[in-house]
DNA sequence: TTGGCAATGATACTCGTATGTCAATGGAAA
DNA sequence: TTTCCATTGACATACGAGTATCATTGCCAA
């Protein structure tokens, strides 16, 4: 009984070479201890034989479950993103969980349709990105009977799980030691958080933690950074920055690669780090600790939010935890030399 | 008739309560053009109203078509992957057609495990990376109906299609490259290569060329970075090395993030590059150009692969190509001033 | 009034796996 | 021989969407 290319070897087939019944081949496989083991041999060495893979789509049809748990992240294209992905891989690959994977480039649109798309797939879990989402969204994830978690932020309205970092006191906390530490003219470069609620909160943070201490904010406080946050945008952001007759002696970069490209342009153009302008990031990557001049930064975990939001829907789906939880992965200051 | 959480709401929950028969709200759906608009409508209004989200699991169990992808990636934290996934996304994305992401940790044994779940998914096609199978993957490859890619080397001996660059004669050529620039004691440092092809052949690239070019070939000339290709991996492969008592004089990493590793390192240990020992590296990652001393290295496009490699199963699938394809991406030496 | 056509409904399936329930069979023990 | 139990099979479903085929109804034009 050979295997053929294009047809389908289904549970009847199975019954049919192994001259049993198909309640007895899917006993066999799914009861094993109601059948006799040299029946099951038979049916094993017959599958075998003739290359028989269940179709899940049909078994999740009847069980009602298709281990099967949704992702959206906004791009995968940061080693960010892509730390948290893999890490929810980790957890889902040893117990047989299917990641179905959707990319939003920021969109909220795009993230609705991933979501209706995963509700229409009967994943049972979904885990996205923040909390910005379209009603619709808030709506499919309100009425989804599987656990959701919302991953990378904090916040007090939520939908069912949270995973994440207070982007808002990560925010404060450096602008506070960049203030304590004496500079005078702090400027925050962020990128477009339109439907982005982790930079908006990381915006709102120094803006408010600014203004406490008594410092004017305009619109010079805050600049733009071209969008994708790349290396490439913080040298570009660096050229016209430096090209200004004020400078400012402190740069508080939002995200980690532009910080990083800052760090460069500085290098290579002779402008001193701290002494002529100190430079703060925002996610430590890992080239960040080696740099000529290491950099100060907010250490986040990405891969251990993608461990902890894979593992709490797990537990979740498991039946091992029934409540909806907050975990909250913190974050770190790591001092280096740019400030 | 409001939305109910935890209730699957099936398409004969919409015939009941828009009035009408089950087949009619199927048709309105399906074929539009047989159904009055007003009663196209009625349905629309009702489908809304109590949120129906067809199932498409059991769609595509009548329909033999289930409009997902299976994608395995051997890594998702290293960003010429982390392109390549984005760059299928792209395609995907827009004509609705559902990544399912498996990460191997480059091992056959669970390359095999996600073939077969993609399978068992009913997948319409499957992408791998490079060629590096177990039999067993091999035959389910083989006997899959659906269009199968090998993506991120060139072989001869292919499953059906394949999109990528020719990992060896690139390494063939940055080692000529060095070769008759005139160093003279060449050190190829790689990574553990077993079951990645794509290591091997570059590594047995280096090789060949140094012997044709009379070079000697011992156990000093092959270093082994640890595995993950990070970073730090450079770093501290940089710190033993330059311990020796016989340095080379020029160093060619067959992965990228080390070879950015061990700039770093000559650059804060005061080693000259290229004059005490020049660096070549292999993957042009956004950083390498922007080093004090920007990077030689073999560049690559994880993103154009990705791109390619799902517009030729979306093709395929569209019936707009019946043949397996070969797409040879390219590859490009890009010097610069480490060497 | 008659005929034709558009629209809708009823019936009986399909897809592949899973399962409840009752029946039949064979073997072993009392 | 009878009873009991393990094993296997038959039957009739379930899951939710899709569809072939024939029937029915209503409306409009000739």
């Amino acid at each position: 009984m050979a295997e053929n290319k294009n047809k389908k070897v289904t549970l009847k087939d199975v019954s049919k070479a192994a001259g049993l019944s198909l309640i007895t081949v899917s006993r066999a496989l799914r009861q094993p201890e109601t059948v006799h083991e040299k029946t099951r041999e038979k049916v094993q060495k017959t599958i075998e034989e003739i290359g028989y893979i269940p179709n899940l789509t049909a078994r999740s049809l009847v069980s009602q479950r298709s281990d099967m748990i949704g992702v959206v992240v906004p791009i995968l294209a940061s080693s960010l993103f892509a730390d948290f992905a893999q890490g929810i891989s980790h957890i889902l690959e040893p117990r047989k969980q299917q990641m179905l994977l959707a990319v939003s480039d920021w969109s909220p649109k795009k993230e609705e349709e991933a979501v209706r798309t995963f509700i229409a797939r009967q994943a049972d879990a979904i885990i996205v990105t923040g909390f910005s989402h379209t009603d619709a969204t808030r709506k499919l994830l309100a009425n989804f009977s599987g656990p959701v978690v919302e991953a990378w932020n904090l916040n007090k309205q939520v939908t069912d799980s949270v995973v994440g970092f207070d982007n808002y006191a990560a925010a404060v906390d450096m602008t506070r030691y960049l203030i304590d530490r004496g500079y005078e003219d702090i400027v925050m470069v962020g990128g477009h958080s339109e439907h982005n609620d982790q930079a908006a909160d990381r915006t709102r943070g120094v803006m408010d933690t600014l203004r406490a201490a008594g410092r004017s904010v305009d619109e010079s406080t805050v600049i733009e950074f071209e969008n994708p946050a790349t290396i490439d945008a913080g040298v570009n952001l660096m050229k016209n920055l430096m090209a200004r007759k004020k400078r400012p002696d402190a740069l508080f970069f939002l995200a980690e690669l532009p910080a990083q490209g800052a760090m460069l342009w500085c290098q290579s153009n002779g402008v001193s780090v701290p002494d002529e302008v100190a430079i703060a990031g925002f996610g430590d990557l890992s080239m960040s600790s080696l740099l000529p001049v290491p950099l100060t930064t907010v250490q986040i975990r990405g891969r251990a939010i993608g461990l902890q939001s894979a593992q709490l829907v797990i537990d979740r789906l498991d039946g091992e935890v029934t409540e909806p939880a907050i975990h909250d992965i913190g974050y770190r200051l790591q001092i280096r030399q740019s400030t």
